[in-house]
DNA sequence: AATAATAATTAGACTAGTCTAAAAATATAT
DNA sequence: ATATATTTTTAGACTAGTCTAATTATTATT
């Protein structure tokens, strides 16, 4: 139905609607996030809108309609489940299957979708701690989210998902033994440059407050 | 690297390569097979040609090179595998999968195609009955295959795959029960139009010679 | 060998998506 | 409020792939 393209420009805007709770998507800001130029977003807009995808005034930034939130919803469930796939049944590491889930998101075939959901049990998060949207398309997300910087001194928490869901930072992640699941520890917090020095297990880091930005957690109940 | 477009001529000439054996594959049975035009097919040929996948001369038909060949190969690979993945682990009937397995087999990653194999215990044959090729490259097909309609009276088979893989021909093989594996047995072949009667575990039919170009089997040793 | 039929190619136009360069609108700073 | 900077849009051109209509080769028929 919907080409790639199309599906990348509703997965993208759905993407940087949820980073910023209020007012229409900017031109710029899509085309960063799509590595392409403002141009060309403009011509897309134009055309989403054709097509119902989109509520778009011209300098005014686009949102997604019902229709277009729907069908963005759709790929991104598409996504995770096929990420699980990648990692549960393929033994992928959890920082090699972007590239990956990227192309497979857009196989058509809502049964196909269906039956790979029921194949993996029905998972509710994907590697990255991501909430997946049921057949649906409801996110049932019951996992209260935070960004590691936003933690003080002697907090600990778990680590549920990533912002940042580059090849770098996820290798980062491993290098520093950070998976779903592992508990850290805020030793201290530099108020200088909000880096901070966290425990893991037995080890101690010190990392960046843009890192400590993009890893996300859930705070222990204690 | 090469788009869906491209490695749909390139399978597209392989598959009709094989059911030739001599010379150029013509642009009329190329266009006819991709249901596209014949001056589509030119001006691709030439783009093909420019990128070394294909032999081409002016009227004269074209022929996949070694590089052409082997993507050709990587492709049917991929399908293939994805067709036992869709029939073994998602459980769809084997004439439903051709769509998605179309879709399937232009994602890229080769240690996804790897994996998969892997993960699937290497089958050597999809589920219509036609060879994977391994991760070489390399078809081993040991199947001595024939098609049914070169069966005479009282001899039996065990069916091995198809020559038309459209829905409803796969529809109508599992109208009569029959699947990979299934034995059967010619009880007479009618001379006037060469349509036969045939058995399939205690039931009985009559099918058109058309049908038994169509249906592949393996003689019973006896 | 000339003619008819068929097959293949070219020329030119179209769509989806992209780009550069320039113009117009909006936002920011003084 | 005016000038400056930034953002967005437009205009026009490009690529991949396709199409129709016309033309040129090749093959078959007499």
């Amino acid at each position: 139905m919907a080409s790639e393209t199309v599906e990348n420009y509703l997965k993208c805007i759905y993407a940087i609607e949820k980073h910023q709770a209020d007012g229409g998507v900017s031109t710029n800001a899509i085309a960063e996030h799509l590595q392409t130029k403002a141009s060309s977003v403009t011509d897309m807009l134009k055309k989403l809108k054709q097509r119902d995808l989109v509520d778009y005034k011209k300098y005014n930034g686009a949102n997604l309609t019902a229709k277009g939130r729907n069908k963005a919803i759709e790929i991104i469930r598409k996504h995770r489940l096929w990420e699980v796939f990648l990692v549960e049944k393929l033994n992928f590491k959890w920082d090699e299957v972007h590239d990956m889930a990227e192309q497979l998101e857009h196989v058509e075939g809502q049964e196909l979708s269906d039956r790979l959901d029921a194949f993996l049990g029905y998972p509710r998060f994907d590697p990255h701690g991501d909430p997946i949207p049921d057949a649906e398309g409801k996110i049932r997300d019951d996992r209260k989210k935070q960004a590691l910087s936003t933690l003080s001194q002697n907090h600990s928490g778990v680590v549920v998902g990533v912002l940042d869901s580059s090849a770098p930072f996820l290798k980062y992640l491993d290098h520093l033994e950070l998976k779903l699941g592992t508990e850290l520890l805020v030793l201290e917090v530099i108020d200088f440059d909000k880096s901070m020095k966290i425990q893991i297990g037995q080890a101690i880091h010190n990392v960046s407050n843009q890192f400590a930005k993009n890893l996300l957690i859930r705070k222990e109940i204690n």
